[in-house]
Order: structure tokens, then sequence, then C-alpha cells
DNA sequence: TATTGTTATACTCTATAACTATA
DNA sequence: TATAGTTATAGAGTATAACAATA
């Protein structure tokens, strides 16, 4: 096994050229792993939670405007939202202006529901980076600009993500 | 806007403290992207995706084997099989010792189809590599043991992975 | 009897098409 | 007419329960 002339990481500059492989299915992983051990299965399905992210994140919307961001049709909208102030996350009211929409407003305890699932599915990381060594954790922080970069920003209009966590 | 005394790196050792949430955010978005611009919907549904790479990564299995690795109910599994076998992706044999079961095994189509998936979701993220300075390469390719190390490895019999790509 | 797999049935989430109310 | 949202209906994917064939 051929070992460039570096020697404190285990595969690091060297072939970059399997960067890719191995970065597509280690964040693939981390991924899942995120989603599983927050208690996926528990609480609002990933619609209804993705909704209500949205809503945390840009306020106030109507119920076309929410499907057009979550890239879905309107009466599947319909339906999340009717879901969602069933369960008195969020609340319909008149647009002023327009009777024919309604402006979809997040709840006191929509907000507090939002932030206790993106804290879960944080605290699987938080345990996670705490046991790694400084070292480790430097050349995370390190790649996280470029990672981000990776990532790519939610244009809103463009099938924006707004992921809850 | 106060800055550390580093230079080179937007953000990258100061505050550590903020790593697992952006972290989490950038891998669930690099994920999505991933997923949506290898085609996700076309070709086979996620399901039948997972079930032909567990296919490809263990060889040969009984129905209930595959239901079990890929967390599934048996009836579920069947369902999922027999899309598979019309699209002539996998095949049945009779399990030679035990006539109650069948062994599903992937045909050269089924193989071929796994591998070109795979180079398809990893080759938007060669895309966006080849596009990155040489120096955030670098970081990136020292980051990846740790992002390696959070991942994690799929224990087989354990709700085990086998991701697609 | 116990086990492997299938069939019957139902539930959730999604979509398209048709409809109602307002602009 | 055109638009915002809803209702009606259908399809994919999953589950549990009941069943058939074999061990």
């Amino acid at each position: 096994m051929p070992r460039g002339p570096q020697s404190s990481s285990e595969r690091a500059s060297s072939d970059l050229g399997d960067v890719a492989p191995r970065l597509r299915l280690a964040v693939s992983r981390i991924a899942r792993r995120m989603r599983i051990e927050a208690g996926d299965g528990l609480g609002p399905t990933p619609s209804q939670m993705s909704a209500l992210a949205t809503l945390d994140k840009f306020g106030p919307l109507r119920i076309g405007e929410l499907a057009v961001r979550e890239q879905v049709t309107a009466p599947t909208m319909t339906r999340i939202v009717n879901v969602l102030q069933a369960g008195e996350l969020v609340v319909r009211s008149v647009d002023s202006g327009d009777r024919r929409s309604w402006v979809v407003t997040l709840t006191p305890a929509g907000h507090t529901l939002v932030r206790k699932i993106r804290r879960d599915r944080t605290a699987f990381l938080v345990t996670m980076l705490a046991a790694l060594p400084p070292e480790q954790l430097e050349r995370l922080a390190g790649a996280l600009p470029v990672l981000e970069t990776l990532a790519g920003s939610d244009s809103p209009g463009s099938g924006g993500d707004t992921q809850v966590g």
C-alpha cells in the first residue's frame, strides 16, 4: 500500500482522486445517523417538520407560498397545514386584502417543537464531536467552510431546503 | 465582527462550539443535493435501490434475510422483489435444502444499474470538488478520516445501511 | 408445531383533476 | 377570466393479520 511522505494523519492529502466517493459515503451515513438517532419516527413527519422549519425561518406564509418553498402541490400543503393546525402547531388567519388566502403562522408550541427537534438532531453530533481528539476536531472545523460551500445556500424560490436541524 | 488571529481561512479553529450545528446543516444539505442532482426520481425507488445495493454487497440472499437487512417486513420485501424481478434486475431460485425459501440474486443488469447509480451520485461531488481551490480540497481531504469516524461502519445485522452510493 | 413466504386489507403521503370562492 | 385554496380520487409504499406450504 503506497503511502505519501506525510506522517500525521491516516489518509489525508495523498490520492485526492478518491475524495469524492469517500465523501459521498461519509456524508450519506452521517445524515442517516442524525436522522435515526434523533428519533426520526417520532413526532411530526418529515414533511410536517419541514413546513414548520420553513415557517420558523421565513415567518408567516400563505399556503401557496409554503407549497412552493416545500416543493409540494397546493392540495398536499393544505393537508399538511390541516394536520399541523389540529396539533396546534400553527394557526391560520385570513389574509387581509385577499380573502381567498390564508396566512399560516407558527404558534409558540410550534416554535418550541422546532427548536427541540433541532437540538435533538444536533445532540448526536455534539456527543460524537466531544469524543474526538482536539487535533481531529481542529481538522473538521478547518474543513467546515469547504463543506458549507458544497452544501450551497438554500435559495428561497429554487427549491430551497430549510433543513429542520 | 470579531475575528480570531489566524488569517487564512474564513472560520476555522476559533469558536469550536458551533461546529455541531454547522456540520449538521452542511451534511444534511450535501446529502440532499447528492440525492436530487443524481436524478432521484428516476429509475428504481429508494427501497428498490437499497435492496439492490444490499444484494450487490452481500451476494444472494433469501427474502427473509433481505427483509431483516432492509428493516422491512417480509410482505413488503416480497413486493419489492416482485418488482425487481419484473424489471429483470434480480432472479429468484429455490433454496436447495429448504423449499419454502427463495434465493434472490442480482442479474448482470442489476449489477450494472447499481454501479451506474453509484457513479451518478459521485459525479455531482466530482464536479463540485473540481471547482475547489487546491488548498480547500486539501483541507477537505484532511478532514475525511474524521468524517468517516462520525459516519461509523454499517454493522450488517444492526440495521446496517448499505448506502447506494 | 414452527417457520418461510404470500395474499388480503388498511393507512400515510403524495399527485392530478374538478370544484368553490374571491379578484 | 384568472387565482387561492379545497375536495375527490388514485397510486406508491408500508404495515398487521390471516393463510399456504414446508420443516
